[in-house]
DNA sequence: ACCAAATTGTAGACAAGGCTACATTACAAG
DNA sequence: CTTGTAATGTAGCCTTGTCTACAATTTGGT
């Protein structure tokens, strides 16, 4: 028990299957996340927009049944995201209410990034919607920077 | 029966919440596939470097049971992608094999897009694991475009 | 105040993807 | 050729995410 008793050894000293597995199990959380994180973020958006978000409009907008946005709903108020009373609509607690921003800023910042590189406005927006979720904050710090100085390289060579 | 009989009237005219949900939609089937295509593209993997793809194998390199493993490999014979018989190992049909190149191509580019960006290259491996998934064959064909050019370059910037 | 329509909620089904525990088969060492 | 071990397969359970069908509640128009 004295040695590994932590084993923060990164990737380049262990099996290689076990940093893919690694990498595919991160997968499989951020998978796992993804939906209540669109969620959070539609909410969001409802609330800013309209003041309200009722359950028939996120399935609307999400494109799934009213029994499935509901059900949905009850996981979000459980893992304290969202709250709510019965026919009430729904409001997001302080922790979903970061997330939504966290992911309204990462959803941006990747369809920036698309468009940046050349992705018509519409498809990029379409891959976003998906890539979001697996973009680590190193990544989108990248893509942040990328952005910055390719805007700044466009401004002088105005000059 | 006149009007809309096929309706491929793209985005711009549509009201946005249908357009919102076919993209939410979009994501959703990416995300029933991603599986399969891990899958093909380890296994394919495993084919080429050992000559074989044990159950045992892909169930340690993605990181879950055997059983698991056992269970999602009938799914891709189930779905045409592989084929193999008990106890004697696995093989990729000819549109598993298809799909397997298409997703080392993926793969390899988001990694190089990413690592072109100034992302670490673990980190890169890891997030493309997840993206590849989701990244169309426009935003694909950016990427490879940015690539070249950064190339390019820094190429003719050694002169 | 009433009623019809919209909204919300509930119930029950199904498939996917994960797990553990147990059963079977193959293989290699002796 | 026996036998122990590794690999493979099977069974059964759980959660998530989807659906349809039906029930209950709220709300807006008269
Ligand atoms: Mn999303
Ligand atoms: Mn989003
Ligand atoms: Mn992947
Ligand atoms: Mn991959």
């Amino acid at each position: 028990m004295s040695r590994n008793t932590k084993d923060k050894r990164t990737a380049a000293e262990l099996p290689p299957e076990l940093t893919q597995a690694r990498r595919f199990g991160k997968t499989r959380t951020a998978q796992s996340r993804a939906l209540l994180e669109d969620y959070v973020e539609l909410i969001s958006d409802l609330l800013a927009t309209g003041g309200e978000a009722r359950p028939t409009d996120v399935a609307r907008r999400l494109g799934v049944s009213h029994a499935t946005a509901i059900k949905t709903i009850t996981r979000l108020k459980r893992e304290g995201l969202a709250t709510g009373l019965p026919y009430r609509g729904v409001f997001l607690t302080e922790t979903g209410h970061a997330l939504a921003e966290r992911m309204r800023t990462r959803h941006r910042l990747v369809v920036n990034l698309l468009v940046a590189l050349g992705v018509p406005t519409e498809i990029a927006e379409a891959d976003a919607e998906g890539i979001e979720h697996h973009v680590s904050d190193a990544t989108l710090k990248a893509f942040s920077q990328f952005l910055q100085i390719s805007a700044s390289t466009r401004a002088s060579r105005k000059s």
